[in-house]
RNA sequence: GGUGCCGUGGCCAAGUGGUAAGGCAAAGGUCUGCAAAACCUUCAUUCCCCAGUUCAAAUCUGGGCGGCACCUCCA
């Protein structure tokens, strides 16, 4: 499979650091708050890329963390006139919820910051004494980026370049405009832990060296996030990594392109942040999933409910091909296999080649749905022309759309059981057509689906789902 | 000022040298008691513009126009 690798800014075949095995590190939420659709992203293209992973046999190890310590956390838990942990853990709930709905997986791990102080600081203790970090007179232990000749290798931009563009504020505590926090001192009424530096908490940065490499390893496979996370964040967690264990950090650097809402960048100022919550109330959630897998993942795209109303369509059609399919299964037999299913089969293993194909690229996601949706052009000829296919050519299909759609993570929601009262108006409505009583037919469809579902008439005979 | 990305039909989007996937929407048709679904047909002689390289360019090179992102602990 290949792989665009930020390091190097092209795309490369991905070999593990150990045979089978892949180990992936995801920056995780910060959870102050429910997470908006341009969160949504990653948690969904990573999920993906895992998913992918274990497709193709790898054992994965997915690490994802929550940064449950920070500024944003603590401004929270004072506007709510609560504590910082109690914010913390009521939005990481919050965070399962939506992570469901969207069908993203837990990690196999979801370190926490607060759980990994000790870590941290011993890794703080390693730089210092290793000479790449100093204290400042307040308490403050900084990172010294002057230090670590490696320092903007991800990002591509100097050291000089960066001043120029005089964009950085003046801190005198300093050595260097570009030096970052690993340890800040505790202020007035705020979360503190004690430290060889006195009573403080971690920078951002420090705590997902700490974590991915307690779980990882100091050298691991795949580190992704958002585009924005490039500088400084990953920039900074290479610097504190490579200079504390002395060996290269990630091997590959994935990252996620924004979501722009109407054309805009999401920001606070123009109030245009969209809560995952909110959209929920209106779509499945799955329809997000759809709209965000429909475009190829580092791409910029931008958000609309028009696109959702489009998703959401697309969505509907893998979701009627396949109950169809599922339908006309139950009314076949088995039986020897025609020409015609022959060639179906051997064309259903083309399309999981072509769909591998598409996702080794880079997972390629739009193109894989291509796949798909050929794929399911071909199903329904079948369908409708083989009206006495075998019960092993749907069974043929069905897995091989469920081969497909496991690895996007769609078409998760199985069809739900029709109840016995539906059941039974449905006959009394078979019965009435029968005796060519239209009317009588009509207003029992109608009843039917002012209970919530809809007949819908086959040549195998009536079938129902929920509206 | 530095770094990087993008511009493909009404909407979305794949395609990075070999003659424009797919989805949504729209129109017509087949099937159906009617419907729904499905299937068939139609829907970019053309990929922002100009010049160049090549037997061949949406794809490479140069220039222009337009949009966007990062350089601010924002995914």
């Amino acid at each position: 499979m290949k792989i665009y690798n930020t390091m190097t800014r092209q795309k490369e075949e991905f070999v593990p650091l150990h045979p089978g095995k892949v180990g992936i590190y995801a920056c995780g939420p910060t959870v102050y708050n429910f997470f908006h659709i341009g969160n949504a992203r990653p948690f969904i293209v990573f999920d993906v890329l895992r998913r992918y992973f274990r497709h193709l046999g790898y054992d994965v190890t997915f690490v994802q963390n929550f940064t449950d310590i920070d500024d944003k956390l603590i401004r929270r838990a004072n506007e709510e006139g609560t504590t910082v942990p109690e914010i913390a853990e009521k939005y990481i709930k919050e965070y399962y919820t939506d992570a469901e709905g969207l069908g993203v997986e837990k990690a196999d791990v979801h370190p926490r910051a607060t759980e990994h102080i000790g870590e941290i600081i011993t890794m703080i203790k390693k730089l210092e004494s290793k000479g790449y970090a100093y204290k400042t007179d307040n308490g403050d232990v900084y990172f010294d980026t002057q230090a670590f000749s490696g320092y903007g290798k991800l990002s591509g931009q100097n050291l000089e370049d960066r001043e120029a563009g005089a964009r950085i504020e003046v801190d005198d505590v300093k050595k260097n405009p570009m030096d970052f926090a690993l340890w800040k001192a505790q202020k007035p009424g705020e979360p503190a832990w004690n430290s060889p530096w006195g009573m403080g908490r971690p920078g951002w940065h420090i705590e997902c060296s700490a974590m991915s490499t307690k779980y990882l390893g100091d050298t691991f496979d795949i580190h992704c996030g958002g585009v924005d996370l490039i500088f400084p964040h990953h920039e900074n967690e290479i610097a504190q990594s490579e200079c504390a264990t002395g060996k290269p950090f990630a091997r590959y650097w994935m990252h996620n392109g924004h979501i722009n809402v109407d054309n805009r960048k999401m920001s606070k100022s123009l109030g245009n942040f969209l809560l995952v919550r909110d959209i929920s109330k209106e779509f499945d959630l799955e329809v997000v999933r759809m709209f965000m897998l429909s475009a190829h993942y580092r791409s910029p795209i931008n958000y609309s409910h028009n696109l959702l109303v489009q998703a959401q369509s697309s969505l509907e059609r893998l979701y009627t091909a396949r109950n169809n399919a599922i339908f006309a299964r139950e009314h076949a037999k088995e039986k020897e296999l025609t020409p015609e299913e022959t060639a179906f089969a051997a064309r259903s293993e083309q399309a999981i080649k072509a769909f591998d194909a598409a996702m080794d690229d880079d997972l390629n996601t739009a193109d894989a749905i291509g796949v798909i949706f050929d794929y399911i052009r071909d199903m329904n000829t079948v369908l409708a022309d083989a009206n006495d296919a075998s019960r092993q050519t749907f069974d043929t299909a069905l897995s091989t759309l469920k081969c497909m759609t496991d690895v996007l993570g769609l078409l998760r929601k199985e069809a739900d059981g029709v109840p016995d009262e539906i059941k039974q108006l449905v006959e009394q409505r078979t019965a009435a057509k029968k005796n060519k009583d239209y009317a009588l037919a009509d207003e029992i469809r109608n009843k039917v689906l002012a209970m919530g579902y809809v007949i819908e008439d086959t040549p195998k005979g009536a079938k129902v789902k929920k509206a």
